[in-house]
DNA sequence: TGACGTCAAGATCCG
DNA sequence: CGGATCTTGACGTCA
């Protein structure tokens, strides 16, 4: 079972993908924006790699306009090397990589220009996997589109502009359910017309539900048929519904104990699940550590530096209960371990907690601050107890003080991201 | 015509 | 002037 991510790592040094308005798209900008882009993609497989994540959904930013006129670049040509360096990592790190074009681009709309459009951005998202050198069970996730009050011949407009598609680009789609128009049945249906694989999506179901109230479990299984060896193990989307935001939205986190129950009713371990949540790759690291069978204590304890500071700013009580947790050195107390995480994560933490916490990190490099720095310290802390400043801007300085006095187990803290 | 979703760029404001 | 914060852009469909 492989459990990955997608397009951005958090909390990653310099791995943003950059663009920019069409008026600014000339050969120079996009030429920097793409070396750029391709640096920050070697840096993600990297830290995928170093953190055992092996699944990942590569931005469909990575060439701004990709797809466009606009961009008249010999994009492929010019940056094979980087292409090819980078492939070759994602290929040693055994990293299976996929990519998803947006909402917006719609094979089968009735205007032949956007239809047009949306074949060319797929041979775009095709070509750049192929420029990776990564085979074809590294694929592209699409949705139907639109139905346009008429469903039947949305979909046989479907079929007809994917027929149409050139074969690198039919041997990666894959096609997905959405949340509006397309539900789990139909995907079936077509799919197995057309003999392409469907993911399931069990935040998309909820909403846009398929027939009959089955359970997730069900429509995996049925999807499974989909999926011939040369495609690769089956691939599913997984997210959890934000309790705050209207149905379908993203949650902040994954939570943990959902998970295992979700993974508990899949009962298989042949699957790739594709995690969509705000926080990215740091439930991606959570879900592997709980759910794959390859975590240990001692990488419990590095995800422990890197979240405790922000546990101490929110919950102290869980600070304490988790430092207990992980002193129990004989066994594996993982999802314990991030259900204290998510508990602190979700509790507002008091001022004066703000405080013992930003004094905490303080500490790293109070006696190596100059009197200046003490002073504009002190002066934060000051104003932020009497409500003048936002805790924020107490940690955007300390921040700053990590990166001046290179505290790297600082600079891997979440205190600052979350 | 605006909402939808997503992200960063671009624009503007502020000390 | 630099940094923080607000607005726009890019995409297509649908109410």
């Amino acid at each position: 079972m492989n459990i990955g991510y997608a397009c951005l790592a958090v909390g990653v040094a310099n791995t943003d993908q950059k663009s920019c308005i069409r008026k600014n798209a000339d050969p120079e900008t996009l030429t920097r924006l793409i070396a750029h882009n391709l640096d920050a993609l070697g840096k993600i497989i990297d830290y995928n790699s170093r953190n055992d994540i092996r699944l990942f959904r590569i931005s469909s930013d990575l060439i701004p306009f990709g797809s466009s006129p606009v961009n008249t670049l010999d994009w492929s040509g010019d940056f094979a090397a980087e292409f090819s360096e980078i492939g070759k990592r994602i290929r040693n790190a055994g990293i299976r990589v996929s990519m998803h074009p947006g909402q917006y681009t719609v094979l089968n709309s009735p205007v032949d220009e956007i239809s047009k459009r949306a074949a060319e951005d797929l041979v775009y998202h095709a070509r750049v996997l192929d420029n990776l050198g990564v085979d074809r069970s590294n694929k592209i996730i699409l949705h139907v589109g639109g139905a346009y009050n008429d469903k039947i011949e949305a979909l046989k407009r479907f079929e007809r502009n994917y027929r149409l598609l050139p074969e690198p680009v039919r041997n990666r789609l894959v096609l997905e359910n959405d949340d509006r128009i397309y539900n789990i049945e139909d995907l079936l249906e077509i799919g197995r017309k057309l003999h392409v694989p469907v993911v399931y999506d069990n935040l998309h179901n909820s909403v846009n539900p398929g027939g009959g109230g089955k359970s997730d479990a069900h429509w995996i299984s049925e999807c499974k048929s989909t999926w011939s060896t040369q495609d690769g193990q089956q691939k599913i989307h997984y997210s959890q519904q934000n309790p705050l935001k209207k149905p379908g939205s993203h949650s902040p986190f994954i939570r943990i104990r959902e998970f295992m129950e979700y993974c508990g009713g899949i009962g298989r371990d042949d699957i790739d699940i594709m995690l969509e949540v705000k926080d990215k790759n740091l439930s991606a690291v959570k879900c592997i550590l709980c759910a794959s069978g390859r975590g240990s204590m001692r990488e419990l304890e590095r995800e422990w530096a890197k979240y405790k500071y922000k546990v101490l700013e929110n919950a102290p009580s869980d600070y304490l209960a988790i430092r207990r947790l992980l002193s129990e050195k004989n066994r594996y107390p993982a999802v314990e371990f991030y259900e204290l995480i998510e508990h602190a994560l979700q509790t507002e933490g008091t001022a004066g907690n703000a405080v013992n916490a930003a004094q905490h990190v303080w500490g790293y490099f109070k006696n190596d601050a100059t009197q200046k720095e003490k002073l504009a310290f002190n002066k934060a802390v000051d104003s932020f107890g009497m409500g003048r400043l936002p805790i924020a801007a107490v940690k955007r300085l300390l921040l700053k003080m990590a990166l001046k006095y290179e505290q790297r187990y600082l600079l891997d803290s979440y205190y600052f991201i979350l």
